[in-house]
DNA sequence: AAGCGACTTCGCCAAAAGACGTACACAACT
DNA sequence: AGTTGTGTACGTCTTTTGGCGAAGTCGCTT
Protein backbone atom coordinates (compact mmCIF):
# COMPACT_ATOMS: atom_id res chain seq x y z
CA UNK A 1 0.00 0.00 0.00
CA UNK A 2 2.81 2.61 0.96
CA UNK A 3 4.82 1.65 -2.07
CA UNK A 4 1.96 3.00 -4.86
CA UNK A 5 0.94 5.37 -3.08
CA UNK A 6 4.51 6.72 -2.83
CA UNK A 7 4.50 5.70 -6.49
CA UNK A 8 1.54 7.92 -7.50
CA UNK A 9 2.39 10.70 -5.73
CA UNK A 10 6.00 10.81 -7.11
CA UNK A 11 4.62 10.63 -10.33
CA UNK A 12 1.65 13.10 -10.16
CA UNK A 13 4.39 15.03 -8.53
CA UNK A 14 7.21 14.98 -11.63
CA UNK A 15 4.80 14.65 -14.71
CA UNK A 16 4.46 18.05 -16.55
CA UNK A 17 0.78 17.76 -16.17
CA UNK A 18 -0.20 17.00 -12.77
CA UNK A 19 -3.32 17.25 -13.05
CA UNK A 20 -3.74 14.97 -16.18
CA UNK A 21 -1.95 12.06 -14.02
CA UNK A 22 -4.25 12.99 -11.29
CA UNK A 23 -6.83 12.22 -13.91
CA UNK A 24 -5.28 8.60 -14.75
CA UNK A 25 -5.09 7.87 -11.51
CA UNK A 26 -8.69 8.22 -10.72
CA UNK A 27 -9.72 6.68 -13.80
CA UNK A 28 -7.56 3.72 -13.02
CA UNK A 29 -9.67 3.36 -9.51
CA UNK A 30 -12.72 4.15 -11.01
CA UNK A 31 -13.79 6.69 -9.05
CA UNK A 32 -16.18 9.47 -9.78
CA UNK A 33 -15.28 13.28 -8.99
CA UNK A 34 -17.90 13.73 -7.30
CA UNK A 35 -17.19 10.57 -4.67
CA UNK A 36 -13.41 12.03 -4.76
CA UNK A 37 -14.96 15.76 -4.00
CA UNK A 38 -17.22 14.26 -1.24
CA UNK A 39 -14.80 12.59 0.51
CA UNK A 40 -11.86 15.65 0.36
CA UNK A 41 -15.24 18.03 1.42
CA UNK A 42 -14.63 19.86 -2.06
CA UNK A 43 -16.67 21.16 -4.66
CA UNK A 44 -16.23 18.41 -8.03
CA UNK A 45 -14.99 21.50 -10.08
CA UNK A 46 -12.39 22.16 -7.98
CA UNK A 47 -11.32 18.34 -9.21
CA UNK A 48 -12.09 19.23 -12.82
CA UNK A 49 -10.13 22.33 -12.55
CA UNK A 50 -7.09 20.25 -11.42
CA UNK A 51 -7.65 17.61 -14.04
CA UNK A 52 -8.15 20.16 -16.22
CA UNK A 53 -4.45 21.40 -15.63
CA UNK A 54 -5.62 24.69 -14.47
CA UNK A 55 -2.70 24.78 -11.50
CA UNK A 56 0.09 23.82 -12.87
CA UNK A 57 1.63 23.16 -9.59
CA UNK A 58 -0.89 21.54 -7.14
CA UNK A 59 1.15 21.80 -3.38
CA UNK A 60 1.89 18.48 -1.79
CA UNK A 61 -0.69 18.80 0.24
CA UNK A 62 -3.36 18.64 -2.28
CA UNK A 63 -1.88 15.84 -4.20
CA UNK A 64 -1.08 14.04 -0.63
CA UNK A 65 -4.74 13.80 0.36
CA UNK A 66 -5.50 13.46 -3.56
CA UNK A 67 -3.59 9.61 -3.08
CA UNK A 68 -5.44 9.50 -0.06
CA UNK A 69 -8.61 9.80 -1.10
CA UNK A 70 -8.48 7.57 -4.23
CA UNK A 71 -6.66 5.07 -1.52
CA UNK A 72 -9.26 5.06 1.15
CA UNK A 73 -12.40 4.97 -1.18
CA UNK A 74 -10.83 1.62 -2.54
CA UNK A 75 -10.29 0.53 0.21
CA UNK A 76 -14.07 0.89 1.46
CA UNK A 77 -14.89 -1.11 -1.28
CA UNK A 78 -12.68 -3.91 -0.94
CA UNK A 79 -9.47 -3.18 -2.48
CA UNK A 80 -10.87 -4.14 -6.22
CA UNK A 81 -8.07 -2.05 -7.86
CA UNK A 82 -5.51 -2.10 -4.79
CA UNK A 83 -5.16 -5.74 -4.87
CA UNK A 84 -4.03 -5.76 -8.31
CA UNK A 85 -0.96 -3.94 -7.34
CA UNK A 86 0.01 -5.76 -4.50
CA UNK A 87 0.45 -8.91 -6.07
CA UNK A 88 3.94 -9.41 -5.85
CA UNK A 89 4.47 -7.62 -2.99
CA UNK A 90 4.10 -10.72 -0.27
CA UNK A 91 7.10 -12.72 -0.75
CA UNK A 92 9.60 -9.63 0.64
CA UNK A 93 7.32 -8.70 3.36
CA UNK A 94 6.97 -12.00 5.00
CA UNK A 95 11.03 -12.01 5.85
CA UNK A 96 11.18 -8.38 6.61
CA UNK A 97 9.64 -4.69 7.37
CA UNK A 98 11.58 -1.65 5.32
CA UNK A 99 10.88 1.96 6.31
CA UNK A 100 12.41 5.09 4.95
CA UNK A 101 12.58 8.18 7.23
CA UNK A 102 10.88 11.09 5.89
CA UNK A 103 13.63 13.26 7.85
CA UNK A 104 17.63 11.89 9.00
CA UNK A 105 18.21 11.11 12.58
CA UNK A 106 21.02 10.51 14.77
CA UNK A 107 22.50 7.63 15.88
CA UNK A 108 22.83 8.56 19.64
CA UNK A 109 19.00 10.08 18.87
CA UNK A 110 17.89 7.08 17.84
CA UNK A 111 19.48 4.73 20.84
CA UNK A 112 17.66 6.74 22.66
CA UNK A 113 14.64 6.61 21.54
CA UNK A 114 14.94 2.58 21.84
CA UNK A 115 16.23 3.25 25.05
CA UNK A 116 19.09 1.24 24.19
CA UNK A 117 22.51 0.41 25.49
CA UNK A 118 25.88 -0.32 23.56
CA UNK A 119 27.41 -2.59 22.59
CA UNK A 120 30.00 -2.41 20.20
CA UNK A 121 32.09 0.65 18.58
CA UNK A 122 30.27 3.60 20.76
CA UNK A 123 32.45 5.84 19.38
CA UNK A 124 31.70 5.44 16.05
CA UNK A 125 27.59 6.53 17.38
CA UNK A 126 28.17 10.23 16.97
CA UNK A 127 29.13 10.53 13.06
CA UNK A 128 26.30 8.54 11.64
CA UNK A 129 23.09 9.41 10.61
CA UNK A 130 20.22 6.99 9.93
CA UNK A 131 17.41 7.75 6.92
CA UNK A 132 15.79 4.21 7.98
CA UNK A 133 15.39 0.52 9.02
CA UNK A 134 14.41 -2.83 8.42
CA UNK A 135 12.90 -4.98 10.92
CA UNK A 136 13.57 -9.07 10.74
CA UNK A 137 13.53 -11.88 12.27
CA UNK A 138 17.00 -12.92 12.88
CA UNK A 139 16.16 -16.58 12.64
CA UNK A 140 13.75 -16.56 9.66
CA UNK A 141 16.17 -14.54 7.72
CA UNK A 142 19.14 -17.07 8.29
CA UNK A 143 17.32 -20.32 7.30
CA UNK A 144 13.89 -19.04 5.39
CA UNK A 145 15.09 -16.43 2.99
CA UNK A 146 16.37 -16.95 -0.12
CA UNK A 147 19.28 -15.25 -1.50
CA UNK A 148 17.57 -13.52 -3.87
CA UNK A 149 15.92 -11.35 -1.51
CA UNK A 150 19.03 -10.10 0.26
CA UNK A 151 19.66 -6.97 -1.56
CA UNK A 152 15.97 -5.82 -0.67
CA UNK A 153 16.90 -5.48 2.81
CA UNK A 154 18.72 -1.89 1.76
CA UNK A 155 15.64 -0.43 0.55
CA UNK A 156 16.50 2.72 -0.77
CA UNK A 157 19.16 3.40 1.36
CA UNK A 158 22.10 1.78 2.81
CA UNK A 159 22.59 3.98 5.86
CA UNK A 160 19.91 2.59 7.60
CA UNK A 161 19.64 0.17 11.27
CA UNK A 162 19.21 -3.28 10.71
CA UNK A 163 17.46 -4.75 13.96
CA UNK A 164 16.83 -7.58 14.08
CA UNK A 165 14.93 -9.56 16.88
CA UNK A 166 14.64 -12.58 18.64
CA UNK A 167 18.48 -12.74 19.23
CA UNK A 168 19.86 -14.67 21.77
CA UNK A 169 23.98 -14.16 21.47
CA UNK A 170 23.99 -11.86 18.49
CA UNK A 171 26.35 -13.72 16.28
CA UNK A 172 24.15 -15.00 14.15
CA UNK A 173 23.02 -11.85 12.63
CA UNK A 174 26.56 -10.50 12.52
CA UNK A 175 27.37 -13.06 10.54
CA UNK A 176 24.68 -12.06 8.13
CA UNK A 177 26.67 -8.74 7.90
CA UNK A 178 30.02 -10.03 7.10
CA UNK A 179 28.75 -11.97 4.20
CA UNK A 180 26.52 -9.52 2.45
CA UNK A 181 28.08 -7.46 0.24
CA UNK A 182 26.19 -4.02 1.84
CA UNK A 183 26.22 -3.02 5.25
CA UNK A 184 24.01 -1.31 7.27
CA UNK A 185 25.21 1.73 9.32
CA UNK A 186 23.52 0.73 12.74
CA UNK A 187 22.82 -2.85 13.97
CA UNK A 188 20.38 -3.23 16.72
CA UNK A 189 19.50 -6.28 18.37
CA UNK A 190 17.17 -6.91 20.25
CA UNK A 191 16.28 -9.66 23.41
CA UNK A 192 20.02 -10.27 23.58
CA UNK A 193 21.05 -12.10 26.76
CA UNK A 194 24.44 -12.55 26.12
CA UNK A 195 26.72 -11.09 23.65
CA UNK A 196 29.12 -12.97 21.98
CA UNK A 197 32.84 -12.18 21.56
CA UNK A 198 32.56 -13.26 17.40
CA UNK A 199 29.46 -10.59 17.10
CA UNK A 200 31.93 -8.17 18.74
CA UNK A 201 34.95 -8.60 16.77
CA UNK A 202 32.85 -8.59 13.65
CA UNK A 203 31.26 -5.03 14.27
CA UNK A 204 34.66 -4.11 14.81
CA UNK A 205 35.74 -5.42 11.41
CA UNK A 206 33.53 -4.20 9.58
CA UNK A 207 32.83 -0.78 11.69
CA UNK A 208 29.41 -0.69 12.84
CA UNK A 209 27.96 0.33 16.32
CA UNK A 210 25.95 -2.12 17.39
CA UNK A 211 23.29 -1.40 20.23
CA UNK A 212 20.88 -3.74 22.24
CA UNK A 213 17.18 -2.73 23.78
CA UNK A 214 15.01 -5.18 24.79
CA UNK A 215 12.01 -2.51 24.40
CA UNK A 216 8.51 -4.11 23.64
CA UNK A 217 8.40 -4.59 19.57
CA UNK A 218 5.15 -2.68 19.27
CA UNK A 219 6.61 0.06 21.17
CA UNK A 220 9.68 0.24 19.27
CA UNK A 221 7.87 0.25 16.07
CA UNK A 222 5.14 2.92 17.11
CA UNK A 223 8.53 5.28 18.31
CA UNK A 224 10.34 4.35 14.52
CA UNK A 225 6.98 5.33 12.44
CA UNK A 226 6.84 8.49 13.93
CA UNK A 227 10.06 9.94 12.33
CA UNK B 1 17.53 6.79 -12.54
CA UNK B 2 13.61 7.61 -13.14
CA UNK B 3 12.79 4.95 -10.24
CA UNK B 4 14.62 7.22 -7.60
CA UNK B 5 13.43 10.42 -9.02
CA UNK B 6 10.13 9.12 -8.59
CA UNK B 7 10.45 7.69 -5.38
CA UNK B 8 12.02 10.81 -4.03
CA UNK B 9 9.57 12.76 -5.39
CA UNK B 10 6.95 11.05 -4.13
CA UNK B 11 8.40 10.51 -0.65
CA UNK B 12 8.85 14.30 -0.46
CA UNK B 13 5.22 14.63 -1.61
CA UNK B 14 3.72 12.50 0.86
CA UNK B 15 5.95 13.85 3.87
CA UNK B 16 3.77 15.87 6.57
CA UNK B 17 7.03 18.20 6.79
CA UNK B 18 8.30 17.81 2.94
CA UNK B 19 10.77 20.51 3.34
CA UNK B 20 12.28 18.05 5.81
CA UNK B 21 12.37 15.56 3.59
CA UNK B 22 13.64 17.72 1.06
CA UNK B 23 16.37 18.51 3.58
CA UNK B 24 16.89 14.58 4.32
CA UNK B 25 17.80 14.01 0.41
CA UNK B 26 19.97 16.95 0.13
CA UNK B 27 22.02 15.97 2.52
CA UNK B 28 21.99 12.27 1.72
CA UNK B 29 23.29 13.59 -1.65
CA UNK B 30 26.16 15.93 0.37
CA UNK B 31 25.00 19.24 -1.80
CA UNK B 32 25.06 23.01 -0.03
CA UNK B 33 22.58 24.77 -0.33
CA UNK B 34 24.32 27.30 -2.03
CA UNK B 35 25.07 24.67 -5.25
CA UNK B 36 21.45 23.86 -4.71
CA UNK B 37 20.73 27.53 -5.17
CA UNK B 38 22.92 28.41 -8.15
CA UNK B 39 21.81 25.75 -10.35
CA UNK B 40 18.36 26.85 -9.60
CA UNK B 41 18.99 30.15 -9.83
CA UNK B 42 17.29 31.05 -6.57
CA UNK B 43 18.57 32.38 -3.67
CA UNK B 44 19.81 30.00 -0.44
CA UNK B 45 17.68 31.48 1.57
CA UNK B 46 14.74 30.09 -0.28
CA UNK B 47 16.14 26.72 -0.17
CA UNK B 48 16.74 27.30 3.95
CA UNK B 49 12.76 28.51 3.78
CA UNK B 50 11.05 25.16 2.57
CA UNK B 51 13.80 23.40 4.27
CA UNK B 52 12.63 24.86 7.55
CA UNK B 53 9.00 23.90 6.26
CA UNK B 54 7.73 27.49 5.88
CA UNK B 55 6.06 26.56 2.67
CA UNK B 56 3.84 23.82 4.06
CA UNK B 57 3.08 22.75 0.76
CA UNK B 58 5.21 23.33 -1.93
CA UNK B 59 4.31 23.10 -5.81
CA UNK B 60 4.72 20.18 -7.39
CA UNK B 61 6.77 22.60 -9.54
CA UNK B 62 9.17 23.06 -6.89
CA UNK B 63 9.96 19.94 -5.77
CA UNK B 64 10.12 18.29 -9.68
CA UNK B 65 12.77 21.35 -9.88
CA UNK B 66 14.54 20.03 -6.50
CA UNK B 67 14.70 16.77 -7.05
CA UNK B 68 16.14 17.50 -10.42
CA UNK B 69 18.65 19.41 -9.89
CA UNK B 70 19.75 17.25 -7.25
CA UNK B 71 20.22 14.56 -9.77
CA UNK B 72 21.82 16.81 -12.02
CA UNK B 73 24.59 17.63 -9.55
CA UNK B 74 25.28 14.17 -9.03
CA UNK B 75 25.81 13.32 -12.09
CA UNK B 76 28.23 16.49 -12.94
CA UNK B 77 29.97 15.11 -9.79
CA UNK B 78 30.22 11.48 -11.46
CA UNK B 79 27.23 10.17 -9.47
CA UNK B 80 28.59 9.54 -6.23
CA UNK B 81 25.74 9.24 -4.69
CA UNK B 82 23.27 7.67 -7.73
CA UNK B 83 25.75 4.91 -8.59
CA UNK B 84 24.72 3.48 -4.98
CA UNK B 85 21.64 3.35 -5.68
CA UNK B 86 21.59 2.15 -8.91
CA UNK B 87 22.80 -1.47 -7.64
CA UNK B 88 20.20 -3.69 -7.96
CA UNK B 89 18.20 -2.34 -11.04
CA UNK B 90 20.47 -4.29 -13.74
CA UNK B 91 19.00 -7.56 -13.71
CA UNK B 92 15.81 -6.83 -15.06
CA UNK B 93 16.60 -3.96 -17.27
CA UNK B 94 18.34 -5.97 -19.41
CA UNK B 95 15.21 -8.64 -20.11
CA UNK B 96 12.80 -5.70 -21.07
CA UNK B 97 11.80 -1.92 -20.83
CA UNK B 98 9.08 -0.70 -18.79
CA UNK B 99 7.81 2.66 -19.12
CA UNK B 100 4.32 4.06 -17.82
CA UNK B 101 2.51 6.58 -18.95
CA UNK B 102 1.85 10.62 -17.73
CA UNK B 103 -2.11 10.05 -18.92
CA UNK B 104 -4.09 7.50 -19.81
CA UNK B 105 -4.30 6.65 -23.60
CA UNK B 106 -6.65 4.80 -25.99
CA UNK B 107 -5.52 1.41 -28.12
CA UNK B 108 -6.87 2.86 -31.05
CA UNK B 109 -4.66 6.10 -30.60
CA UNK B 110 -2.07 3.98 -29.51
CA UNK B 111 -2.28 1.52 -32.95
CA UNK B 112 -2.62 5.13 -35.42
CA UNK B 113 0.88 6.48 -33.26
CA UNK B 114 2.75 3.37 -34.18
CA UNK B 115 1.14 3.27 -38.13
CA UNK B 116 0.30 -0.06 -36.77
CA UNK B 117 -2.32 -2.66 -38.70
CA UNK B 118 -4.82 -5.15 -36.46
CA UNK B 119 -3.60 -8.35 -36.96
CA UNK B 120 -6.80 -9.63 -33.92
CA UNK B 121 -9.95 -8.77 -32.26
CA UNK B 122 -10.36 -5.69 -34.03
CA UNK B 123 -13.86 -5.01 -32.07
CA UNK B 124 -11.88 -4.85 -28.73
CA UNK B 125 -9.75 -2.13 -29.60
CA UNK B 126 -11.70 0.95 -29.01
CA UNK B 127 -12.59 -0.23 -25.12
CA UNK B 128 -8.98 -0.27 -24.11
CA UNK B 129 -7.58 1.85 -21.78
CA UNK B 130 -3.63 2.17 -21.90
CA UNK B 131 -1.54 3.10 -18.94
CA UNK B 132 2.42 2.04 -19.70
CA UNK B 133 4.24 -0.70 -22.21
CA UNK B 134 6.54 -2.50 -21.74
CA UNK B 135 9.36 -3.58 -24.54
CA UNK B 136 11.23 -6.77 -24.69
CA UNK B 137 12.63 -9.23 -27.46
CA UNK B 138 10.37 -12.09 -27.67
CA UNK B 139 13.61 -15.00 -28.48
CA UNK B 140 15.33 -13.40 -24.56
CA UNK B 141 12.19 -13.15 -22.84
CA UNK B 142 11.49 -16.76 -23.64
CA UNK B 143 14.76 -18.12 -23.55
CA UNK B 144 16.95 -16.60 -20.87
CA UNK B 145 14.63 -14.81 -18.51
CA UNK B 146 14.39 -16.43 -14.79
CA UNK B 147 10.96 -17.22 -13.97
CA UNK B 148 10.97 -14.95 -11.10
CA UNK B 149 11.69 -11.93 -13.17
CA UNK B 150 8.08 -12.56 -14.91
CA UNK B 151 5.91 -10.77 -12.63
CA UNK B 152 7.97 -7.52 -13.35
CA UNK B 153 7.02 -7.42 -16.83
CA UNK B 154 3.70 -5.61 -15.72
CA UNK B 155 5.34 -2.61 -13.77
CA UNK B 156 2.52 -1.08 -11.79
CA UNK B 157 -0.45 -1.65 -13.91
CA UNK B 158 -1.31 -4.44 -16.11
CA UNK B 159 -3.78 -2.40 -18.10
CA UNK B 160 -0.48 -1.85 -20.83
CA UNK B 161 0.90 -2.71 -24.18
CA UNK B 162 3.21 -5.68 -24.40
CA UNK B 163 5.34 -4.83 -27.26
CA UNK B 164 7.54 -7.79 -28.54
CA UNK B 165 10.53 -7.13 -31.33
CA UNK B 166 12.03 -9.59 -33.09
CA UNK B 167 9.20 -11.94 -34.12
CA UNK B 168 8.64 -13.55 -36.94
CA UNK B 169 5.60 -15.49 -36.37
CA UNK B 170 4.00 -14.12 -33.49
CA UNK B 171 3.67 -17.49 -31.85
CA UNK B 172 6.35 -17.56 -29.50
CA UNK B 173 4.96 -14.01 -27.38
CA UNK B 174 1.65 -14.71 -27.16
CA UNK B 175 2.20 -18.64 -25.49
CA UNK B 176 3.85 -16.56 -23.47
CA UNK B 177 1.28 -15.09 -22.61
CA UNK B 178 -0.90 -18.10 -22.46
CA UNK B 179 1.13 -19.18 -19.43
CA UNK B 180 1.70 -15.88 -17.53
CA UNK B 181 -1.25 -15.41 -14.56
CA UNK B 182 -1.75 -11.59 -15.62
CA UNK B 183 -2.67 -10.41 -18.84
CA UNK B 184 -1.79 -7.09 -20.77
CA UNK B 185 -4.34 -4.91 -22.44
CA UNK B 186 -2.81 -5.41 -25.98
CA UNK B 187 0.15 -6.69 -27.76
CA UNK B 188 2.19 -5.39 -30.29
CA UNK B 189 4.28 -7.38 -32.64
CA UNK B 190 7.32 -5.85 -34.22
CA UNK B 191 8.80 -7.21 -37.46
CA UNK B 192 6.20 -9.65 -37.88
CA UNK B 193 6.55 -11.52 -41.27
CA UNK B 194 3.37 -14.21 -41.57
CA UNK B 195 0.68 -14.71 -38.67
CA UNK B 196 0.65 -17.94 -36.94
CA UNK B 197 -2.99 -19.09 -36.55
CA UNK B 198 -2.05 -20.50 -33.02
CA UNK B 199 -1.64 -17.16 -31.88
CA UNK B 200 -4.82 -15.63 -33.17
CA UNK B 201 -6.49 -17.99 -31.49
CA UNK B 202 -4.48 -17.75 -28.31
CA UNK B 203 -5.61 -14.12 -28.59
CA UNK B 204 -8.83 -14.72 -29.36
CA UNK B 205 -9.12 -17.41 -26.28
CA UNK B 206 -7.43 -14.45 -23.97
CA UNK B 207 -9.90 -11.42 -25.45
CA UNK B 208 -6.28 -9.39 -26.24
CA UNK B 209 -6.31 -7.25 -29.24
CA UNK B 210 -2.93 -7.64 -31.29
CA UNK B 211 -1.35 -5.18 -33.53
CA UNK B 212 1.64 -5.15 -35.91
CA UNK B 213 4.44 -3.06 -36.81
CA UNK B 214 6.82 -2.28 -39.02
CA UNK B 215 8.05 1.06 -37.38
CA UNK B 216 11.93 2.13 -36.65
CA UNK B 217 12.17 0.87 -32.97
CA UNK B 218 14.27 3.86 -32.31
CA UNK B 219 11.70 5.59 -33.54
CA UNK B 220 8.83 3.81 -31.39
CA UNK B 221 10.64 4.40 -28.22
CA UNK B 222 10.65 8.03 -29.27
CA UNK B 223 7.06 8.55 -30.09
CA UNK B 224 6.08 6.40 -26.87
CA UNK B 225 8.12 8.48 -24.54
CA UNK B 226 6.13 11.77 -25.57
CA UNK B 227 3.14 10.06 -23.76
C1' DA C 1 39.26 37.21 17.87
C1' DA C 2 38.66 37.45 13.33
C1' DG C 3 37.07 35.35 9.25
C1' DC C 4 34.72 32.00 6.55
C1' DG C 5 31.29 28.77 4.90
C1' DA C 6 26.95 26.78 5.76
C1' DC C 7 22.70 27.58 7.32
C1' DT C 8 18.43 30.10 9.67
C1' DT C 9 15.06 33.73 10.57
C1' DC C 10 12.10 37.15 9.09
C1' DG C 11 9.57 41.04 6.93
C1' DC C 12 7.93 41.97 2.66
C1' DC C 13 5.68 41.62 -2.04
C1' DA C 14 3.88 39.79 -6.44
C1' DA C 15 2.02 35.83 -8.36
C1' DA C 16 -0.18 31.56 -7.85
C1' DA C 17 -2.81 28.20 -5.59
C1' DG C 18 -7.03 26.70 -3.59
C1' DA C 19 -11.58 27.01 -3.31
C1' DC C 20 -16.61 28.13 -4.63
C1' DG C 21 -20.75 28.51 -7.44
C1' DT C 22 -22.91 29.05 -11.62
C1' DA C 23 -23.40 27.85 -16.28
C1' DC C 24 -22.77 24.65 -19.78
C1' DA C 25 -21.68 20.13 -22.74
C1' DC C 26 -22.83 15.45 -23.44
C1' DA C 27 -23.94 10.89 -23.05
C1' DA C 28 -27.10 7.58 -21.46
C1' DC C 29 -31.60 6.21 -20.11
C1' DT C 30 -36.39 6.30 -19.26
C1' DA D 1 -38.13 15.68 -24.94
C1' DG D 2 -36.87 15.53 -20.13
C1' DT D 3 -33.98 14.01 -16.52
C1' DT D 4 -29.94 12.21 -14.37
C1' DG D 5 -25.02 11.50 -13.85
C1' DT D 6 -20.46 12.90 -15.11
C1' DG D 7 -17.36 16.11 -16.35
C1' DT D 8 -15.65 21.07 -18.21
C1' DA D 9 -15.06 26.25 -18.22
C1' DC D 10 -14.59 30.40 -15.93
C1' DG D 11 -15.20 34.67 -13.01
C1' DT D 12 -14.16 35.75 -8.40
C1' DC D 13 -12.52 35.59 -3.89
C1' DT D 14 -8.99 34.75 0.07
C1' DT D 15 -4.97 32.43 1.55
C1' DT D 16 -0.40 30.58 0.41
C1' DT D 17 3.30 30.02 -2.13
C1' DG D 18 7.55 31.40 -4.05
C1' DG D 19 10.85 34.46 -4.02
C1' DC D 20 14.33 38.24 -2.24
C1' DG D 21 17.65 40.47 0.80
C1' DA D 22 19.41 41.86 5.15
C1' DA D 23 20.75 40.41 9.50
C1' DG D 24 22.01 36.84 12.54
C1' DT D 25 23.75 32.03 14.48
C1' DC D 26 26.98 28.36 14.72
C1' DG D 27 30.94 25.78 14.08
C1' DC D 28 35.64 25.60 12.13
C1' DT D 29 40.12 27.14 10.74
C1' DT D 30 43.80 30.24 10.95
Amino acid sequence: MEKIRNEMAGEITLSATPGSTMKKWREIFAITQVELADLLKISPSTISDYEGNRRKSPGSGVIKRFVGAILEIDTQRGSPILSKFQQGEGKSEQYFELHEFATSISAIDFQKMLNASVVANEELMKSKKLYGYTLMESLKIILEMPYSQFPKLYGTMSERAFIFTQVSTGRSPMVVIRVTPMKPSLVVLHGLKEVDPLAIKIAEREKIPVISTNMDLAKIKEVLNKI
